[in-house]
DNA sequence: CTTTGTGCAAACGATTTGCAGGATG
DNA sequence: CATCCTGCAAATCGTTTGCACAAAG
């Protein structure tokens, strides 16, 4: 990782006011680097491959701090487990129904949804869509 | 509940080839008289309100079969618990994030969206919309 | 009667929490 | 140095499971 990109996660987290720690720099790191959402014990798997980074405890605490920091979201698409994507953006979601894989959509690839049909008293504030089907690698 | 509802519970659990218990009835004929996708804890309580019917590991084992048999599904909008909903047409949803509220929104509130659009190699099956928001009864 | 469902309690797995020591700003 | 974070282990909470008994077809 770049120079460059390593002061990007401590502005980020400093910024927002959480204190840099080795831990948080690690699971925000972790999880800017990669698009495929990945589950606590994904993360702990990746961050202590090498050797020992952080404890379950921190990194859910770490993920914590972080969401409430609106650096990381949270998704729930499958039961059971959350997983949590650093990309904070507005975007969709696509979900194979045969491995489980999660994709992002980027925003524009839909048309906007006219959110004034929605009955009255609704406020809408933001949606998003979840596309439900088959990746390539399971098809193929 | 008139008779003719009854026969129809009856009826649509005899074709999914469960067999009809007083459980599983009151269970499946719960969630068709509700739109606001109950946790296990809210079906239980409402279950059992006047005199006891059912036990928590029956009720969970009545929605896996109402699941599998396609009459029920599972709305995952929530961290840590699952929702039911007896509406297994395809529908949207909208969610308040002051009370956590969930209430369908009918398929054609939106226009369809162009699947076509997704990037090659996706095959996509399905996909439902989430709006989030503030619902009259938070706002007000 | 044969098969499947129910209820209880124990087991599970993801997440949270209490607390003592350690690191951050 | 005052505050906040980390790691460990125990606690929680939703959900699942094993098993003996009961009910459904």
């Amino acid at each position: 990782m770049s120079k460059q990109s390593v002061d990007a996660v401590v502005q980020a987290l400093k910024s927002r006011a959480l204190r840099v720690t080795p831990q948080r720099y690690a699971v925000y790191a972790n999880l800017l680097s990669r698009t495929d959402h990945p589950t606590v014990e994904q993360l702990l798997n990746d961050l202590n491959r090498d050797f020992p980074i952080s404890s379950q405890a921190t990194v859910y605490s770490s993920l914590q701090a972080l969401r409430e920091a609106g650096l990381v979201r949270e998704v729930l698409l499958e039961e059971g487990v959350s997983r949590y994507d650093a990309n904070v953006d507005p975007h969709h979601h696509f979900r194979c129904q045969q491995c489980g894989a999660i994709e992002d959509v980027a925003w524009d690839t839909f048309q906007a949804l006219d959110l004034s049909r929605l009955r009255p008293g609704l406020q809408p504030q933001a949606y998003e869509v979840t596309v439900y089907g088959v990746c390539d690698r399971c098809h193929n």
